[in-house]
DNA sequence: CTTGGTTTTGAACGACTGTTCAGTTAACAT
DNA sequence: ATGTTAACTGAACAGTCGTTCAAAACCAAG
């Protein structure tokens, strides 16, 4: 076996992804032609083709990666008391997506550009995400009158932080997360509370 | 003046409008061909250009028609006590948004696809409208750290309804209202509070 | 240096892209 | 019936698209 050490696969390879990415939430999947990345990469158009069998598979294990590091650093989160763990989950999340702004983009964005099954497979992971802060809000029965609806209003709003904050700006990270928060934190209502 | 009634082009123009609007929200703005759009309105594609100079201004003006629909119906909503204006547009938002899935989608999804002057003018509208519910909070004095944040939050939360509510489901739209309107209610704290 | 395998090139494939426009069709006013 | 003109067709333009593949380049082991 020849050309283990030194083989360029282990460097064209992360920097294909990693040019998809950036060109995919720059200027959406479909308007992104293998021919940038390739141009992105500094390599020709046929050599991106060892690393993904095509398009579509590029795009999905961008979007399935992402997906699975999210989760897997939601569900390995200690685990406190309800309240402590939503304030953790809060803060993890714009915390987390704030770190790839990229990956969180294509996400959300590029749900439709996804071939049945991979959709499938995305949106599974998804649930699974959004499981977790159902549990917590199950777990600490705070004042909500429907979890569910709860669970998909507050991901709603702390994904929205990533369409306009910017490092540098007004307020810092920690600002956001704590304002973030205190609005979560008011919304569930006490812990404890009625129906 | 020849064929003023019966004229083909005030039947055609709301066509193609309304096909592009359906195709960009479904597979995106990028991912349709304009033959695609005169297919779906039974037409050449060189027809299309009766009623477009070109593809991106069609795109453009689907989102500031839309932008400016939202706008006008948010202005002209009568003000009462601060409360109640803030109840009214959370109720709104929701209703609105919902009658409008494609347009919604567009508007939030297409931005990148938009040259900068258009863009900036897009931009420009969604900035009004985030006015409009600022200004109430501003009006009701009410306990948010920070307006700007607490207006953010809130539009992502209700915006986000359209990702998942569909008619039929488990709740009504008037129940998912109730509940938003309960949740924002909450978040901004009691009226006259203080920070 | 030779061998063997990985990685990349460069060119080609057929299909599709947005846009233009001369020519045809059709409905109105007269 | 005729003239006028808006509306549409059908074909073409010059590019770009995703994907394939034989050949070349490259590098490590023997």
């Amino acid at each position: 076996m020849a050309r283990t050490t030194g083989s360029h696969s282990d460097i064209t390879g992360p920097r294909v992804r990693a040019a998809a990415l950036r060109l995919f939430a720059r200027h959406g999947f479909a308007a992104v032609s293998m021919r940038q990345i390739a141009m992105e990469v500094g390599v020709q158009v046929g050599a991106l083709y060892n690393y993904t069998p095509d398009k579509q598979t590029l795009l999905f294990e961008l979007m399935r990666d992402h997906m699975i590091e999210l989760l897997r650093a939601a569900v390995t989160f200690p685990r406190d008391m309800p309240l402590a763990d939503l304030e953790n989950f809060v803060r993890f999340h714009i915390a987390f997506h704030h770190d790839r702004p990229d990956a969180v983009f294509i996400a959300y964005m590029e749900l439709r550009n996804l071939e049945p099954d991979n959709f499938a497979e995305i949106e599974a992971l998804r649930g699974q995400y959004e499981a977790v802060l159902e549990s917590i809000l199950e777990a600490g029965r705070f004042n909500v009158a429907d979890r569910k609806i709860a669970t998909l209003a507050i991901i709603a709003m702390l994904t929205g932080v990533s369409t306009w904050f910017r490092t540098g700006g007004r307020l810092s990270l920690g600002a956001v997360q704590e304002q973030y928060w205190e609005m979560v934190r008011r919304m569930v209502g006490p812990e404890g509370g009625s129906v």
